[in-house]
DNA sequence: CCTACCGATCGGTAGG
DNA sequence: CCTACCGATCGGTAGG
């Protein structure tokens, strides 16, 4: 499904990659809707009670915003097929539960822009606590997911340290 | 097709668009293919003419820098619609000339690449001359399409600024 | 640019 | 979990 996307994959290739029937996929799940709904939903979740959880502890906003990089990346390496499903299919989703979808990707932005916006009140950051700025730095994470590989030879901290760095002091060089 | 995707919208979708029978559009084009081929490939010239005129200008690797950022928003911005298909979905590009396609990817990446390595060697930049940093850059604009309406209170010269400062400085408030 | 229609494939069901 | 099969829809063609 991350390789042909929702409408390019059919029942019967998923059946196929599993080894049995079409029809016989139908004793495991109700509808191909649901693979999608079902993907899209866990990994909603995941990242919202990572944001949630860091939301919660005892750190400062720079803290915090490390934290997140580190959970966000961990999370999309964690399955980057299902990340990718999540962050570029989620808008097949049946009509029926993709506001629902969106109202939790929106969210998780917000928490985001919390941390960014507390920071900035905080002399951490600057130009931080707007949606322009939160869609940059998620934007600047997502694409990992069209890249990372499990065998390579970057890790997943070793990528949030990376994003991290770049997100904090950007390319240009110190004097 | 932006909306549901290249296998999402059916021929008979696009002739409602234009408010002609299915049928009609083949006095148009040869194949489904087609549309998706020429809106890729459009834009890939475009941009790599957009990057070759930079690498070509008498300017300095910061100046080329600010222009590629520019280059990109204002073409990303010009059809966002066709931009989305262009970056999310040009891989259902037939396999005959998906290789093409890719190759032509890569070398505007390769074209942006060298300006920030050149950029790096002539102490403008640091760590920024690698595969890693090129593609955080490109992603860190590329995020725009799903969210910029041409009607919008930023223009897309504001937009390439506010990049070019998230890029070159980071959220990190200056001392 | 239309009507009429083709074979192929889709998601899904019946029945075992 | 299978065989057999359904109606719907797909990309595309014939003929005008």
């Amino acid at each position: 499904m991350y390789k042909r996307g929702y409408n390019g994959t059919s029942m019967r290739d998923i059946a196929a990659a599993v080894e049995i029937e079409a029809a016989s996929l139908y004793n495991h799940i109700g509808q191909k809707d649901d693979i999608l709904k079902i993907t899209c939903f866990e990994l909603a979740e995941k990242f919202l009670a990572g944001i949630g959880d860091i939301a919660s502890r005892d750190l400062n906003p720079m803290e915090k915003f490390r934290a997140a990089v580190h959970m966000h990346v961990e999370i999309l390496c964690a399955d980057v097929h299902a990340s990718y499903v999540f962050l570029y299919e989620w808008k097949h989703i049946n009509e029926q539960f993709l506001a629902r979808f969106v109202s939790m990707r929106d969210q998780y932005e917000h928490a985001f822009k919390e941390i960014l916006g507390a920071g900035e009140k905080q002399g951490y950051f600057q130009n931080a606590g707007n949606k322009f700025a939160v869609l940059t730095v998620l934007s600047s994470m997502n694409w990992i997911v069209q890249w990372y590989k499990p065998d390579g030879y970057m890790h997943p901290a070793e990528i949030a340290n990376q994003l991290t760095d770049f997100i904090l002091s950007g390319l240009l060089k110190e004097k």
